[in-house]
RNA sequence: GGAGGGGUGCCCGAGUGGUUAAAGGGGACGGGCUGUAAACCCGUUAGCUAUGCUUACGUUGGUUCAAAUCCAACCCCCUCCA
């Protein structure tokens, strides 16, 4: 098989530009290629998953990454699929954010093999710019009248919202990018999610002006679940990449709790079970729908937090959705019953973080809502006794069906 | 700089002196059904030391027994003109 032939079967491939051509290219020899990230947030998500994957599959059929860190860019703010502008992040932010973001890749890629991946880092060169230079050697290159035609400025026009001068600049900046990656590492695609089909094409517009080379970009669908929705919520908020934002436990579960009909597309992009298996098991009349899911969540989560740890998330599920016990791995928290007189439930659950307030708690407790070992709570105000905890001293609370946590008692 | 329109809860959006912690929808959460799924049904959706109190309709003042609602100034956004 080659490299095109399972990106399709995969489902990675929304547009590329001159697919013969960069099939043929990617034959032939070793390519180098960029996805960026902006460090706009202090973790990848799952949203980024989708292009970790398809970097993953190019260097498998031994290709080089070139991870683009997007720290100048980021100063700016991508425009794309966004109706409100960014806020501006202030440098050490943005710092901060890269250095948390680089965390996840070497779980993903390898970085030893002759075609290792590497890092590189806008900065380095936009914030070397000199305005008037850069004007005259390339804002030639750019026509304000296909700059307007771009769906990220398009959009935001036709919605009547402002589009700032800055983010306006934004696509200039990342077709610099590209031909400055070109010219430093001969890197000849660049990679995107398919609102950055503009960007991208930018760039290699640009770098056929400035140089004549002949370069490529491929972008990924924009990846929804079965409801049309952005992917990547959960309870809490996003599905961060990073162990110290979300758990593995509820990493694991995030991918345990996909819709139905996600599960084969999912098990295609994120996962590395052969492809013809997933395509033989998807036709099967008799499967198992939640062995798969269970499937898929192991193997995802087993690839960003390693195979220990996903099992024991797994062990955790089943002992609290399986067996209707309890289990030894949930977050939990100790409390000194004779220091602390007076311990109310609600609080202890602001405190775990399963809800925001106090007020939220009680609502929770008032609606059926969370349980001692099991048991419906009935009084808003209930009070933590020594008779709610068993032998070993823990007390198990539950908030909803798939919320639990600990209670253990010292003293 | 000029003319006009607008800023309401997580989001959209109604309300133009009192019964408004603010209709309706979305989202989210909880309950039911189920398979830790989907669909559907019901409920909740500002905070707190809680039959009450405090905060809340861009900001700050004012009128009034009473203001999201009236007045003034300011800030921000949009459209058109310069």
């Amino acid at each position: 098989m080659t490299l095109f032939e399972e990106l399709k079967l995969r489902g990675f491939i929304h547009q590329c530009t001159d697919e013969p051509a960069l099939n043929k290219l990617l034959m032939e020899k070793s390519v180098n290629f960029y996805i960026g990230f902006d460090c706009t947030a202090k973790s990848l998500h799952v949203g980024s998953l989708i292009q970790i994957m398809m970097m993953r599959l190019f260097q498998k059929y031994g290709h080089k990454p070139i991870i683009l860190i997007g720290e100048g860019t980021t100063k700016i703010g991508d425009p794309s699929g966004k109706d409100q502008s960014r806020k501006v992040l202030s440098a050490d932010n943005i710092k901060d954010n890269a250095s948390n973001l680089m965390k996840v890749f070497n779980k993903y890629l390898d970085f030893n093999s002759n075609n290792k991946a590497i890092y590189t880092n806008n900065a380095e060169w936009l914030d070397k710019i000199n305005y008037i230079n850069f004007l005259r050697d390339y804002g030639k290159h750019f026509t304000i009248n296909k700059m307007l035609s771009f769906d990220s400025v398009k959009l935001r026009l036709e919605r009547e919202q402002s589009l700032s001068f800055v983010e306006f600049n934004y696509m200039i900046l990342q077709a610099y990018d590209y031909l400055e990656l070109n010219k430093r590492f001969d890197c000849k695609l660049q990679i995107g999610g398919s609102d950055q089909w503009g960007n991208i094409v930018n760039g290699i517009d640009l770098i056929r002006r400035d140089s004549s080379n002949e370069v490529y970009g491929l972008t990924t669908p924009l990846l929804t679940n079965a409801k049309n929705e952005k992917m990547g919520k959960t309870v809490d908020g996003a599905v961060w990449l990073n162990e110290d934002l979300l758990s593995s436990y509820d990493y694991w579960q995030f991918w345990r709790n996909v819709d139905d009909r996600d599960v084969f597309r999912f098990l295609r992009l994120f996962t590395d079970i052969n492809i013809e298996e997933i395509n033989i098991q998807e036709k099967e009349i008799n499967i198992d729908i939640n062995a798969m899911k269970i499937r898929l969540a192991n193997r995802a989560t087993e690839m960003l937090h390693g195979k220990e740890r996903t099992l024991v998330a797994e062990k955790t599920a089943s002992d609290i959705f399986r067996n209707e016990g309890s289990s030894e791995n949930l977050p939990h928290l100790a409390i000194d019953l004779v220091k602390n007189s007076k311990v109310f439930l609600n609080d202890l659950i602001v405190e775990i973080g399963f809800a925001t307030s106090k007020s939220e708690a009680r609502k929770l407790i008032k609606n059926s809502g969370v349980k001692i070992n099991r048991i419906v709570v009935s009084e808003e105000l209930r009070l933590l006794t020594k008779d709610d905890f068993n032998a070993k001293n823990e007390v198990m609370i539950s908030v909803g069906k798939k919320r639990h946590f600990l209670i253990k008692l010292i003293n």
